[in-house]
DNA sequence: TATTGTTATACTCTATAACTATA
DNA sequence: TATAGTTATAGAGTATAACAATA
């Protein structure tokens, strides 16, 4: 009774927003699975869109792990067929990541499985579902 | 120019704020290495609120992954002094989980950081702040 | 018979450090 | 000197299957 405990809207903003993407972290590895694909190949994968080649490098900065982790995530995919390294012209350091044919096919069915809204956003009101996507936006669009 | 590619508002925002989470992804894990704890420990340990024990067999359940994992999370938890077994009183096959005092004070600082908003959402209007918490209640509401 | 938790197994992810080939 | 990518390593997470104790 002594503390009043008030949180700020944009703590408990982020604290539910935790929440809501947290519990559907089972059924998101359970997608990728689905494709025979662990969660972060399937992070990876999402990530290549399809007509745009991107250094390993990048890739590892957007998936927040260390490069040296890259290399293998990379070669699981590439053994499959679903992702190719090619050859930079500028710089020969570098490996360019492509999607392949069959790898463009899989992250489209992928994407459009992981980006189906759960329930709890399913089941807002079309008023509150365009609310949320507008806020969302203003945040991330810098 | 053949498809008009109308993306539903749930969709999009659901869209919107995988991309959020996952852009902060590697802050959390690095809020939760502040304390020498893998991102699975600082999670569990999230869970594990002072005072409300709870059965192995529930931890599983809210850090979605299978029962046999969390023996192993545990065991590292418990090693440390953060977490300890309990037996239940009324069914002898469950353990209850439960924060030692070292527990509750780590877990504390560990929260304090990780429900920090990041800066997208520290940066929207104060209106913008209150409509994200206000909608996103509404959706865990159940 | 079903459930809770453990163990064994094989695979993936993880950061670190050391290496190569480039720049 | 610095950077892109690889390799080696050790530790952690992961599901599956088999098991013991209990219900």
């Amino acid at each position: 009774m002594s503390k009043t405990e008030t949180i700020a809207p944009a703590q408990e903003a982020w604290m539910l927003l935790l929440d809501l993407v947290g519990s559907h972290r089972a059924t998101i590895v359970a997608t990728a699975a689905e494709h025979d694909l662990s969660p972060m190949q399937a992070f990876a994968l999402r990530r290549l869109e399809p007509g745009r080649p991107l250094p390993m490098n990048e890739l590892a900065d957007v998936l927040g792990c260390d490069a040296s982790n890259v290399t293998g995530i990379v070669d699981r995919l590439e053994v499959r067929g679903l992702v190719e390294r090619r050859a930079d012209e500028r710089d020969r350091r570098v490996r360019n990541l492509a999607v392949t044919a069959e790898g463009a096919a899989v992250r489209e069915d992928l994407l459009r499985r992981m980006h189906t809204p759960p329930a709890e956003i399913a089941a807002l009101s079309p008023t509150d579902q365009r609310r949320l996507r507008d806020v969302l936006r203003h945040a991330l669009e810098r």
